[in-house]
Parts: C-alpha cells; sequence; structure tokens
DNA sequence: TATCCGATTTATGATACAGTATTCATTACG
DNA sequence: CGTAATGAATACTGTATCATAAATCGGATA
C-alpha cells in the first residue's frame, strides 16, 4: 500500500540527432600571408548543427498553444485556472474509530471537487469568518470558515449568521412559541433573546465549517 | 443592515447620439443633359453617418476581450470556465464571543476561493473522508472530509493520515527518542505504538477539516 | 576536457488583419 | 407618408503574423 502518487508526466524523449559529418566550414577570407579573418563581431566558435533548437514541448505548458479571446476582467482569474486546474482531487474514506476497517481497495472513494461538493448555490453563497469559541461545542472554533447560504430557509434549529443591533454573529437558531432565541454552543455564553423578530436580519444558514489544523 | 446581494451588472447605457444636421450629398457627375449618374454598385442610398457604428458591450461578454495563450488541451475548460465563471466569493467576519463588534462596515473582509484557500499544491493533494471519533477533540468528527498534502513534511505533532497493517487512519504524529505513536484526540482511545517505521506508511500530512453542518 | 559560441527550432505574448455584428440617418420606393 | 434599404462607421472575434525568449546541437577555442 503506497501512497498515491501522480504519475510524473513524461518528458520527451531525445530523438538522437545524427550528427554531420560534414559541416561546411565557414568561409575564411584568406589574406596574402594566409591568414583567416573572422566576420565581425564573431568568435570562430559555433555555427550551423542541422537538428539543433528547442525541442517541442519545453514552454511552460508543456505542450502547444492557441490564442483565446477572452473578457478583459477574466484574463488574471482564467490565467490562475490554467496554472492551478481545479479539476476534481481524489477522495479516500478511513476509518477513525476503530482501525479496523475495511480492505484495502475500498479506500479510494472517488473523487471531489470542493466548489461542487460545498457551494450549492453559488449566487446565494458567502463565506463567514469567525471569531470566539460561544459555538464550540457545534465544532465552530476560533478562525473558522463557514460557508452560507442564503436560499435556505432558517428553520428551527439551524445554525445561522445573522445581523442583530448590527452585528453580526454566528448562533443556532431556536424558535419557541413565545420567543425567538440565539444559542450558544458553549456553557459559557447565555443565549440571546430576540425581542422582536425585526431587531435581527438573517443573513443566511451556515452549510460548512472549515476548519485548518 | 441587509444581507448581502448581489450587484447586478449594469448594462452599458445607449448613449444617444448626436444627430448631424448636414450630410454632405454624394457628389454627383452631371452629364451634358444634367443626368446624375450613381458611383456603380451604389443605389443612392446609404452614405456616412457621423457617430453610427455599433455601440460597445454588445459582443458576447459585455467588454472587450483580450487574446490570451492557453495550453490546447485547456481551451474547452477555460471557455467553460469562462462562460460559467466559477469566481471568488465575498468573505465577511463576525463574532462569535462576545457579540460585541465592529462596525457594519468592517464585516466584508474580501473575497475567498475554496481551491486557492484549501489546496496549496494540488498535484500533491488528495481528500480522506473520516469515520470514526477518536479524532473528536481535534474537531475532527464523523463523516468529515480531510484535505491532506502529501508534499509536506509529517513532522511531530502534526495529524497525519497513514497505513498501519493495511488499514487507513488518521491520528496526530508522537515521535519521541525511542517510539513512534499514532495518538488519538479522544480519551476512550489508546495511542497507537508503531514498533518499526517501517510498519507504517504516511499517506501525508492533514492541513483543513471540512465538517457539514 | 570543459566551456563558449552561433545557428536552429520551439514557444509565448502582443499586435495586426479579415470577417462578422450592430448602429445611424438619409434615400428610394410603394 | 411610412417603411425598408442602404453605405459608412464602430465594435468585436478568431486567426495570422511578428518579435523576442528559451532550449538545443556540435564544432571551435582555451
Amino acid at each position: 500500500m503506497t501512497p498515491p502518487i501522480k504519475t510524473p508526466i513524461k518528458t520527451p524523449v531525445k530523438t538522437p540527432v545524427k550528427t554531420s559529418a560534414q559541416t561546411t566550414p565557414e568561409p575564411s577570407v584568406t589574406g596574402g600571408n594566409n591568414v583567416t579573418r573572422l566576420p565581425p563581431g564573431k568568435t570562430g566558435r559555433g555555427g550551423a548543427r542541422p537538428g539543433a533548437g528547442r525541442p517541442k514541448g519545453q514552454g511552460p505548458y508543456g505542450e502547444p498553444t492557441k490564442a483565446v479571446r477572452i473578457p478583459v476582467s477574466m484574463v488574471d482569474q482564467v490565467l490562475n485556472f490554467v496554472k492551478t486546474g481545479t479539476k476534481p482531487l481524489p477522495l479516500f474514506s478511513c476509518s477513525v474509530a476503530a482501525g479496523f476497517p475495511s480492505p484495502a481497495d475500498d479506500h479510494l472513494e472517488g473523487s471531489l471537487d470542493l466548489n461542487e461538493h460545498l457551494i450549492k448555490h453559488p449566487s446565494a453563497t458567502f463565506f463567514v469568518r469567525v471569531s470566539g469559541d460561544s459555538m464550540i461545542k457545534a465544532g465552530i472554533h476560533e478562525d473558522d470558515i463557514l460557508v452560507v447560504d442564503r436560499s435556505i430557509e432558517p428553520r428551527n434549529g439551524k445554525i445561522i449568521i445573522a445581523a442583530v443591533e448590527g452585528q453580526l454573529t454566528v448562533k443556532r437558531l431556536n424558535r419557541t412559541k413565545t420567543q425567538t432565541f440565539l444559542m450558544p454552543e458553549n456553557d459559557a455564553y447565555a443565549p440571546i433573546p430576540i425581542a422582536d423578530d425585526n431587531d435581527m436580519v438573517i443573513w443566511g444558514v451556515v452549510t460548512s465549517v472549515i476548519h485548518q489544523v
């Protein structure tokens, strides 16, 4: 069982170039005393080499290119796209619990694209960086990034981003018969009562948490 | 304070074109009988119209384009990218702790692209889906997705993916003077001693955890 | 023997060019 | 008089062309 290794791109094999047995000598100008004169700016070295020249596939892209019209505002993005190539990466599965497990062959689950996996409604999605620890028990840590979708209905029990008194906050929504609360997931903090639903503007529902190790 | 709404792209406003009061008449060739002759292939209509011409922003992209070199194999992908545009989404910051906070204007932190943010070395990166809870205290839950980079050196204390006895596992690496351990982050589990480093193959270092709410 | 050199081939980014699309307002036609 | 046609003008796209940079060859020189 070896770690997944991307197969190196094979560099073009150098085709042996047939050596020219006969190189036409640089025509020399022979003076009266048989002294050879070099052309101005030349050292007497170098010269034609049949078969010399840059091999194909030695450019930054390793393949031929084509000129394509790109809207001016997207040129940078496109060049970055070409450089980094956002294609789906392999997804494996592994056991954390018992270490008991499935046969090795079952580890490759498929492939995954982050944007596709996490962003269902791009035009309604934005990110929120968290500060604080009031939602620690829900697995939301300081500096985590939340994926927030404002097209999802903020149902009871959902973790939402809301603006209260002009301040953004992340909490779990709790709507009782009589009142609405924004619930923390940390015993050190108290629920925030919302007197009037007009005092709160819900920005969206948290769909994912991204935590950097 | 309203939820972030994508500002519609303004379509170019058509500038009213000043009508020319004086059009220079087509020079006519007068024959002996005062008969006007048209130039060959012309009907007498048409002619110069100062200010006529296609307005800007009427192409498929609505803006000027630039010719860019794209590797041949990626031309289709790039054109699709330009059409659908997976562009960075807005990133806001918010307070979880005190709910005290910065003024509303400070909430927009910038924009963020998931791939750019999470995948530093695409060719050395893969994902792992977790099963079990032995790393719960490190914020790694059942079914979470781990971003794993095998180009990062597996230093002591890093959370790694390793293959032990043919099974994939996620643990924290602990190298003592005498022995290597794979440490869980859950008191219900015991450290796994590695007798011989050849008994373990490290697949990579965990860089991020993605937890769906 | 190692390095230098000039010629050669490949590759990229910028620019030019030819053809297509859109607009203006005057003229011809019914 | 109303409408369609017209020729010139401007914007736009895809491809060709050009200038320059990069990589290679093998003979000449130190």
